[in-house]
DNA sequence: GAGCTGATGGTCT
DNA sequence: GACCATCAGCTCG
């Protein structure tokens, strides 16, 4: 079975947008189980963070309204927004509710259920060479989506995929996938958020190998201690 | 395995 | 100029 194929058995139709006219709290645990394809990769997503609109959240991008950054998040439902982070990461999300509203879902992680080479050379580019194979085994397979950071990486996604329409048939979309039951839905506090960190807004899969471990928020202190 | 740390740059106040 | 929706690589046990 080729990787499309493949790709088509696990992943089923594309959703529509009606499915992110929605608030992100109950997009958020609906994305669970659902495959996110990009080419070659296909990726079910495990866990997932949703994100509210200016004044109501103040852990979103979008706490202090419009910025031409976040404004990505301020457009039509089932829109990519792409950011940087941490100077060398980027995280991917999906836009929830009317345009305006500035609501999204992160993607933090997820299974590789396709394209399971090209996730893993994504990964560590510098393991794509004759006699590298082993090195890029190295990346164990439950690893290569799990974390925000490395889903993006994994997917192929970058900063000019911000803004990509999911759903009018481009190369990037969201299928159904297999929903999951309530009953295996957990919910729980956001990962390393200072702000709102009181909002149980982190959904995962209960029990899947994938979920990324938790981390509390830690404050930085940077340039102070004496090095 | 857990725990720590450095790397790195865009964004916003 | 502080803050980040992070990760890889290293120690230690």
């Amino acid at each position: 079975m080729g990787e499309r194929e493949l790709i088509d058995d696990v992943a089923g139709e594309p959703l529509g947008r009606d499915f992110f006219d929605r608030p992100s709290e109950v997009v958020a645990p609906d994305l669970l189980g659902r495959v996110v394809v990009h080419g070659s990769v296909a990726v079910r997503l495990s866990e997932v963070e949703a994100y509210g609109g200016p004044g109501q959240d103040p852990a979103s991008h979008t706490y202090r309204g419009r910025t031409p950054r976040n404004a990505v998040m301020f457009g039509e439902p089932g829109h990519l927004y792409v950011y940087f982070t941490y100077g060398m990461h980027y995280c991917a999300n999906l836009v929830c509710m009317p345009a305006g509203t500035g609501s999204a879902v992160l993607l933090r992680a997820g299974e590789v259920v396709a394209g399971v080479h090209t996730a893993r050379i994504r990964r560590m580019p510098h393991a794509d060479g004759p006699g590298m194979e082993g090195l890029a085994r190295r990346v164990p397979d439950r690893d290569l989506a799990r974390g925000p950071a490395r889903l993006t990486v994994a997917l192929g996604l970058v900063r000019e995929h911000n803004g990509t329409d999911c759903c009018s048939g481009g190369p990037i979309q969201v299928h159904e996938g297999r929903p999951v039951p309530p009953a295996q839905v957990r919910t729980g506090p956001r990962t390393g958020v200072s702000a709102g960190a009181d909002t149980p807004w982190r959904f995962w899969i209960d029990g899947d190998p994938t979920v990324s471990p938790y981390r509390a928020h830690v404050p930085r202190h940077r340039g102070r201690t004496a090095r």
